[in-house]
DNA sequence: CACCACACTTTGCGATGCAAAGTATGACGG
DNA sequence: CCGTCATACTTTGCATCGCAAAGTGTGGTG
């Protein structure tokens, strides 16, 4: 019965990539999907609700592995640290996406089978 | 929070619990969310691709946080350590999974404005 | 000119994941 | 009857990591 079942490594989820499967860095991610023009340091700490060394160690590691560029400039006569995804960040990002996606999946169809099954994968 | 964009936390997704929300455990909890009746050591350590001492570790976490119990005891002249959720845990666990839901809308909405978009959670 | 606000960076530490080594016991071969 | 191997875990050690507090630098304000 090595089936579907007792197969090896059937919930590893190797796709879950540790340097996004985090939850400040989700959070980065996340924020920068849904701003393709860039988020400014300021913002990308106030939309996580990170604190500013939290966010600054964070971003060292995702730019480190080359998910996000960061370009240092100035506005306003200040310091403005520009942060966006790369191409790269974006294609990882969706493929750790579809690897939750499948967690989620999995976690569902075996919860509902159950009469306590409160999950529901569909409400907003 | 009127603005949905610029409100606070907006993606810091604080319900991600630190103590589910990471491989290994996330691994275990699917596994056992999957067998309701419960799981053997061994098994468990082949569903999850973890080493004997990575699975129990994980399990010491997981039990002294309520969410799995452990029960020892014998089987073929052998001990037999048998896991599963409990009751906590089964409802701490799709608390997790709304949130990892959420996660994934969030990111999947935002990354379908974008021409390369290769999600396809549901997408036209 | 002193002081404060803003925009980050660096440092320190406690917690954590992971793997290698350790323990205990039953089965098997000679 | 003894030694070796296999199973079933547990413990230990290290290297990493997240987090918060403190530090740096600069521009505006009274």
């Amino acid at each position: 019965m090595a089936r579907s079942d007792g197969a090896d490594g059937r919930f590893s989820y190797e796709g879950l990539d540790r340097i996004i499967h985090e939850k400040a860095r989700l959070s980065v991610l996340t924020s920068l999907v849904a701003h393709p023009k860039g988020l400014p340091f300021p913002d990308l700490k106030r939309l996580c609700g990170l604190t500013d060394g939290n966010l600054s160690r964070h971003l060292a590691v995702l730019s480190e592995a080359d998910l996000v560029s960061i370009e240092k400039g100035q506005a306003h006569n200040r310091p403005q640290t520009l942060c966006h995804l790369t191409q790269a960040g974006r294609t990882r990002f969706l493929e750790y996406l579809a690897v939750l996606e499948q967690v989620v999946r999995d976690a569902a169809k075996a919860a509902e089978r159950m009469p306590d099954g409160s999950l529901n994968t569909k409400t907003a």
